[in-house]
RNA sequence: CGGGGUGUGGCGCAGUUGAUAGCGCGCUCGGUUUGGGACCGAGAGGCCGAAGGUUUGAGUCCUUUCACCCCGACCA
């Protein structure tokens, strides 16, 4: 008997493969509007892994979760121009409640900074009030005119961070510690590396001073904008007034920051590892770590399986059975395969009189013989094997396709070749930004901000340059 | 918003020049099976996206409309 194709080809048919992977893993399922999905259980165990993984950094840094409300009057919204600008396009709007026409209308929030802003300034009098570091776990609505699963949906889940400081500096150390928190999530529990810089100015967010970003190379050649920080300056607190008096006496107004990562991460965390089998998933958010399949489901295997699920389950490996009877050996490892589960263990007549597991990794699909006294060790040790590895291979799929242009030709060529992310010395202009997109459709992604004090030449203009700045496709 | 596509059992689809709605998968029951998506038998389930029109007769033709998907443009 051989193995049934379940999915379109990744590399040849993109966009069926990742829409067929979310069904048939069960991550979720279109929603009944435009671009809305909804997140199976076991997808949003994903979510929560993430979660898990994130509250106790936020806390740890002194910020507290809390929830504010959906709607948001547009009147607040309108408060700081270029916000509101920038968001316009995609708001959705209610017009009508309780049966009656609003006097002004509410907006479903597509982020939360006004109506957030607009408490913060009734909070803070004095320079002892700050800061105010307050996150939510949230969901917002943005009604964006082309909509994928995960990747961009009309209404999506996040967490959004926003503090309020006493100094620029205070802001700044914030906006940096939220994008290390973000490195430090995606590498060490989605296994995605990434480049983290600063945003240009036609990409920045609406409102901000600076944009801090991580971008991910997704194996299609493609970014995917994968969280932000922002520096709000002073731009929110002065139109909201959140003002406070200084130990001297001054009056000053509150420096600002905000953050966010959103179920978009699941969308790159999908195309970064998933292959031709399904998904895979790092152990460190995989919702099950380990199932065990048995063959015959046999008293024997069931008493062994069982013995292995409580050894796991003692060491803190999440661990299931397959107890179906009515599936066949080959269908239950394969939906299990599908599902992106690390590891797999078999267990039939021959482990059970051997005491010994048939186990293999889904990710590079090695197998080993691991006895019942091992397992736990052995486990915990794969599974932090495959962590690693599943990082170092998108570490090199980023080394291996970021490539460097001196000239626009270059640029242009590796653009329609390889794709992939290309490093340009580059002076920052909207104007050429928006013709280097429309002739190349490759933005900026981010200006990269750890080089070392390097001096180029801009790779339109020839003038001189320190800047270096990573370009592509994206998402 | 532009281009393309699709709406027919839960899912995937077929349905010819208009004439009693079909197939595969799945599902239910029974049985045989079980080391990489098994098989046999018997069943259940759809007024064909919606509205209007033409016609003796519409899944099929005409008009209108709605929704979703894909590709662009747009987009923290």
């Amino acid at each position: 008997m051989t193995k049934k194709k379940l999915l379109p080809s990744k590399k040849d048919f993109p966009a069926e493969w990742y829409t067929t992977i979310i069904k048939l893993a069960d991550l979720a399922d279109y929603g009944p509007s435009k671009g809305s999905i909804i997140i199976k259980p076991y997808g949003y165990a994903i979510w929560e892994n993430i979660q898990n993984a994130m509250n106790p950094i936020i806390k740890q840094k002194g910020v507290g979760n809390s929830y504010f409300p959906l709607l948001i009057p547009m009147s607040l919204l309108e408060k700081e121009a270029s916000h509101i600008e920038g968001f316009s396009p995609e708001l959705a709007v209610v017009t009508i409640a309780g049966n009656e026409k609003l006097e002004e209308p509410l907006v479903v929030r597509p982020t939360s900074e006004t109506i957030m802003y607009n408490a913060y300034a009734n909070w803070v009098q004095s320079w002892r009030d700050l800061p105010i570091m307050m996150n939510q776990w949230n969901n917002v609505v943005r009604w964006e005119k082309r909509t994928t699963p995960f990747l961009r949906t009309s209404e999506f889940l996040w967490q959004e961070g926003h503090t309020a400081h006493a100094t620029l500096n205070e802001a700044l150390e914030t906006q940096k510690w939220a994008m290390d928190m973000y490195k430090n999530i995606y590498n060490n529990y989605f296994a995605i590396d990434g480049c983290i810089g600063n945003k240009s100015k036609a990409e920045r967010f609406s409102g901000a001073d600076e944009t801090m970003t991580f971008e991910a190379l997704m194996p299609s050649g493609k970014a995917l904008q994968a969280a932000t920080s922002h520096n709000l300056g002073q731009n929110f607190s002065k139109p909201f007034n959140i003002s406070f008096q200084t130990k001297d006496g001054a009056d000053e107004f509150a420096w600002q920051t905000s953050w966010g990562l959103s179920t978009r991460s699941i969308g790159g965390l999908i195309l970064t590892h998933g292959d031709d089998d399904g998904l895979v998933l790092p152990p460190k958010l995989a919702p099950i770590q380990v199932v065990i399949v048995t063959v015959n489901m046999s008293d024997d295997e069931m008493r062994f399986a069982n013995e292995l699920k409580t050894i796991l389950e003692n060491g803190n490996i999440t661990t299931e059975i397959d107890t179906r009877d009515d599936e066949r050996f080959g269908f239950k490892l394969n939906k299990w395969e599908v599902k992106g589960i690390p590891i797999i263990y078999k267990i039939g007549a021959r482990e059970v009189e051997n005491k010994k597991v048939t186990a293999k990794a889904r990710f590079n699909k090695e197998e080993r013989e691991i006895s019942i006294e091992t397992s736990l060790n052995e486990t915990t040790k794969w599974l932090d094997d495959i962590q690693t590895a599943m990082l170092a291979n998108s570490s090199r799929n980023l080394a291996e396709n970021t490539r460097t242009a001196t000239n626009y030709d270059e640029f242009k060529s590796i653009i329609s070749t390889h794709k992939g992310f290309v490093k340009v010395f580059w002076n920052d202009n909207s104007e050429i930004e928006e013709k280097i997109k429309k002739e190349t459709t490759a933005s900026s992604r981010c200006m990269i901000i750890d080089h070392h004090e390097k001096v180029g030449k801009d790779f339109l203009t020839g003038e001189p340059s320190s800047t270096e700045w990573i370009f592509a496709q994206s998402y």
